[in-house]
DNA sequence: GCGCGGAACGTAAACGTTTTCACACGGGCT
DNA sequence: AGCCCGTGTGAAAACGTTTACGTTCCGCGC
């Protein structure tokens, strides 16, 4: 059995009391005892149980972090940002992910109760009903690319449509007339803002009925077919952007394996800005997510909930903005513009 | 305030008692009450608290996972590993990294006490005068990749040396003869084990004077300053076997600029099988470390730990293997060979 | 000299569970 | 009929803290 305040109070002689009020340098102990008390208590290797502590203090130093996978670069640094700043506000992180359906979703949610003391929330389960049904009402919960639009949760959210956008309107400068776009896995809502920042470029370009839209699912692959696609049309798009890095990086092989030159005939751009895509040939041109600034930002507004628990106006939902990567795969000149 | 089980108590006309036992399924109550206790926990929302649950059963479901960075493809891919086994035994993970310091180290390790039934420790700061400070004797603990050789504590590690050797054997088995090799950051223990692995191959291939280390600190920058170096080298090396792809890359791009032809004139390998290792030109032959896998692993053999507490024969310190991911950098035809 | 206030410290309640123990009850056995 | 045992239930202790509230003691002002 582990050693615990009552140890140490017996070995120093003085009460529970006292202990907890030095150890904590709450006042009202004499320097003299408070020294003799923090001697004892780190000669015992005294060290708080947390769970006794956070079961009255009703504080548990912890935020929750429920992700839907921990694969790949984007949740490896939304994770990293979230650490970061957790970390320099002393708060740990419980994480829990991979759940394939609502109920594990659920499940997980129920067992940060009374562990945590607010929630980071990115699950593609946790539409409006779900986290009525499992969220109880009085912790602080910060929603991350959700697409429940609902002002009773906090909100943060990247700036998908603003990002696509401003990709498609940089094609469009370059003179690419015909420019087709990789979708996602259609229940996306990243995809979806993607895909309407396209469709609004365009449509600002009096081009909205040259839109061209190819299925994809986010793999390689897919973008592989979908080049494969693009390559078979008549007449040929002459830029391709797809909704991400990896689907880009598919769609090049595409081409290349065609003897299309990118970005001379073909031009191709791709969003996320993985670390890779600075290494492939030609190095691609993507719009750049600040994720870790997300994680960082959303544990913030969690941060904030949480010390200041009935604010009356909630903040407005936010968004964090993405950059414009322009590397030779789009035939841009290199550049990297920063977007609010 | 929450609901507890006392209001599911009282809302259903039974004690607390019988609240527990039916919602944790012990038996020694009526199929009918136990019903009846259901549902009114499912009206109220009941979720139980689980710092006063932990408190009293001493468990929490929950192990530590102390690391020293949450940076790059290696992290992201141990937490995934880890994360999945957990979640497979429903087990939750609290993550603290970053620690810049023993002494912030020190303080993520006391605040883990009382809210973690094991710990995971993979850290710099991790010698043995560290763990015997501040770690409560109590406390399941495998370590990972650590340079520790005390049988006191359960460890895990890659075979970087086996990887190693392995790769260096292959690039003798095609013919190479002047192999150098850009080592890491010299603190580092799998630097220093992937170093052995390439001595020892060449040592006992006869070639033990021949061996040609070169400083790297595992940047993409410090291996494009080594591929530099190898060039400038008489007789030129006819191979470069770096000991972590990001390095290998930056060797590459010091090549091609050089108009040094891979792998015709100088055969480049790598370590680790990071993800853009497969898209670099030519794609980088390198040692796949089953990243996931050791997280797996490691998290397993925890659950053994708590599980059977007093085990009076600790498992031997066991090593994950690797694989040898030959590709077009080092002039082998493609395969991949398991290794143990 | 007496009361009063504050500082230092102790006692005990409280947090929300699980679990041990005691109790009541009914039914099968001798 | 009496006994015993199993089964369902409740009361209360326990887990390790923090903190509200007492108590003691000392110094000070009147």
């Amino acid at each position: 059995m582990s050693v615990t305040i009552k140890d140490v109070a017996r070995m120093a002689n003085v009460s529970v009391a006292s202990v907890s009020r030095a150890l904590n340098g709450h006042g009202g102990v004499t320097a003299e005892t408070q020294k003799r008390i923090r001697e004892v208590a780190a000669r015992l290797r005294y060290v708080p149980h947390n769970a006794a502590r956070s079961l009255i203090t009703r504080r548990t130093q912890t935020i929750g972090a429920l992700l839907p996978d921990l694969h790949g670069a984007f949740f490896s640094e939304l994770i990293r940002g979230i650490d970061l700043a957790a970390r320099a506000r002393g708060l740990y992180m419980l994480v829990s992910s991979s759940h394939g359906d609502a109920t594990e979703a659920a499940i997980a949610l129920r067992a940060m109760q009374g562990r945590v003391d607010g929630l980071l929330v990115m699950s593609p389960h946790a539409d409006e009903a779900f986290l009525d049904e499992n969220l109880p009402i009085v912790l602080p919960t910060v929603l991350i690319n959700s697409h429940v639009r609902s002002d009773r949760h906090a909100a943060l959210d990247v700036d998908d449509y603003g990002g696509a956008r401003a990709m498609t309107e940089h094609l469009l400068g370059l003179g690419r007339k015909r420019i087709a776009f990789i979708a996602g896995p259609e229940v996306n809502h990243d995809v979806q803002e993607r895909c309407r920042g396209y469709r609004e470029a365009l449509a600002a370009a009096g081009l909205a009925d040259r839109a061209i839209v190819l299925p994809g699912d986010f793999t390689e692959e897919s973008g592989y077919h979908a080049g494969k696609q693009a390559l078979a049309m008549v007449p040929r798009p002459d830029a391709i952007f797809a909704a991400n890095d990896m689907m880009a990086i598919g769609c090049l092989s595409a081409l290349s394996e065609a003897k299309v030159r990118t970005p001379e005939d073909i031009a191709v751009a791709g969003f996320d800005d993985i670390p890779m895509a600075r290494y492939v040939t030609p190095p691609l041109s993507t719009v750049r997510v600040r994720i870790a600034e997300l994680g960082e930002a959303a544990l913030e507004r969690l941060v904030r909930m949480i010390e200041a628990p009935d604010d009356a106006a909630p903040e407005p939902r936010t968004v964090v903005g993405t950059e414009l990567v322009v590397r030779a795969s789009c035939g841009g000149n290199d550049a990297v513009r920063r977007r609010a």
